[in-house]
DNA sequence: TCTGGGGTCCTAGGACCC
DNA sequence: TCTGGGGTCCTAGGACCC
């Protein structure tokens, strides 16, 4: 049995931690750049303000119907989030953390009526976080996912599900007739696994519910929609596929990646903003002790604006795997100059850092055309953990190398505060905090 | 004027080999 | 009408997640 604790809006929550004002309030916050809404109140919501929504389509909702729109405040959230999981974790043996405002929860092995167990745990995450959250119980992860929606949807829209299922809900205490009900209430595109397309396609054939779904033969959900698929539609079944996922695993690729406030049409600016992204992608590179092999430069104009397109990648292979910011930056921009093109307006760059090894393979593989270079070698990890203890103590870009050029052109991906409803542009850190 | 930033996994198809 | 038959490795692209 697994329960999946997520918490509800979750970016709009930690917001209204510190800011109670905004309670019962339609209150979006907004991506990088402040270019579209993340997360949404459910008053937001009800205004019909989509996920992912551009901000410039909904900025008149501020006048119209009092929208409020914030800046992430990304630091806040992490924060939050480790309170948030501590007190999930309570709630069985083991814990995976799925997302920062989500973490599945193994049961195994847990006495007494989960149910109750569940409502005290989110009361206490409540009372001692400010967060509100909805917990999903199920015999597997899917499941516990699928519990999970209807406890959030049971809360927010009466009627579509049994009231007492709101919150928390778990799947197990229901009868068979009962959970038949809930699947013929609950849309196939809400199953964990199935997105966009393959809802579509679903529809296509006529299978319109969760219940739908599972009338299905395994071998023709694999047939026609592949093995990721079938490994859900059984994990419905109540068979458990998908492990928990403690310790996570380092990630195979690292990548640092920012759309541009307005179009850049020169290399200068791009080769300052490729140098910072490196820098970045290295520094969680190193949090990892990881090496890269490859470094991975990309330049795009924007997909939604007139005018020529261009977007293009190149891999430039390191001479041998790497964690230093200066390889890496330089790298990036070598990359960078190979791939630029004058007279288009370029909104997004990115670097990504792949084929990635634990750092300790490649102690004392220093060969001997880089001898003239060991001395230097040899003091780097300790100027790359300098590198990184300030920049973390005292914030991003304190500390740089040479090449990366830094403040100036960081406005070019940095949050635009200009943007946000007026009167709550201050900062989180100087509002009277409402809850310990 | 203004459209996020990360990740993972699977599959199809091409290149190459014997 | 027929065009050998497999393997392996790599990459690009599609699909999903939050």
């Amino acid at each position: 049995m697994y329960a999946l604790i997520d918490g509800n809006n979750f970016y709009v929550s930690c917001e209204r931690v510190f800011r109670p004002a905004l309670n019962h309030t339609p209150v979006v916050v907004l991506s990088n750049n402040d270019g579209c809404a993340i997360s949404r109140s459910n008053e937001a919501k009800a205004l019909g303000v989509a996920m992912g929504e551009p901000f410039f389509k909904i900025a008149d909702l501020q006048q119209k119907a009092g929208l409020v729109a914030l800046s992430a405040n990304f630091a806040l959230y992490g924060d939050m989030s480790q309170r948030m999981m501590t007190v999930a974790a309570g709630l069985g043996p083991e814990q995976e953390i799925y997302s920062i405002d989500e973490s599945f929860v193994s049961l195994a092995g847990v006495q007494g009526d989960l149910l109750v167990r569940a409502r005290r745990m989110r009361e206490r995450i409540l009372q001692w976080t400010g967060l509100p959250t909805c917990v999903g119980i199920g015999e597997t992860k899917t499941l516990a996912k699928l519990a999970n929606h209807i406890a959030k949807t049971a809360e927010r829209k009466p009627g579509v599900y049994p009231s007492h299922l709101a919150q928390v809900c778990h799947l197990g205490y229901l009868s068979p007739q009962a959970r038949q009900a809930l699947y013929q209430a609950s849309d196939v595109g809400e199953i964990w696994g199935v997105g966009r397309r393959i809802g579509s396609r679903l529809k296509e054939a006529k299978v319109n519910t969760v219940w739908d779904f599972l009338q299905l033969e395994a071998s023709i959900v694999r047939q026609n929609f592949g093995v990721v698929l079938e490994r859900t539609w059984r994990e419905l079944h109540g068979v458990p596929c998908i492990a928990l996922e403690h310790a996570p695993a380092s990630k195979q690729e690292i990548a640092c990646t920012r759309s541009f406030g307005q179009g850049v049409t020169t290399l200068e600016p791009l080769i300052q903003a490729v140098g910072e992204f490196a820098s970045r992608a290295g520094e969680k590179l190193r949090r990892q002790h990881s090496c890269a092999s490859q470094v991975l430069v990309f330049i795009r104009t924007s997909p939604f604006r007139e005018g020529p397109r261009y977007s293009q990648s190149v891999v430039i292979p390191l001479r041998r795997p790497s964690a230093n910011t200066a390889h890496l930056v330089s790298a990036a921009t070598a990359g960078l100059q190979l791939i630029y093109k004058p007279g288009y307006q370029f909104a997004k760059a990115g670097v990504m850092l792949l084929d990635l090894s634990a750092d300790d393979v490649h102690q004392g593989e220093l060969d001997l055309e880089e001898t003239q270079d060991a001395a230097q070698s040899v003091q780097t990890p300790r100027l790359m953990h300098a590198l990184d203890t300030l920049n973390q103590r005292y914030g991003r870009g304190t500390l740089g190398m040479a090449s990366t050029g830094l403040t100036e052109q960081s406005r070019l991906w940095s949050m635009r505060q200009e943007r946000l409803t007026p009167q709550y542009t201050t900062s989180w850190q100087d509002l009277p905090i409402a809850r310990a």
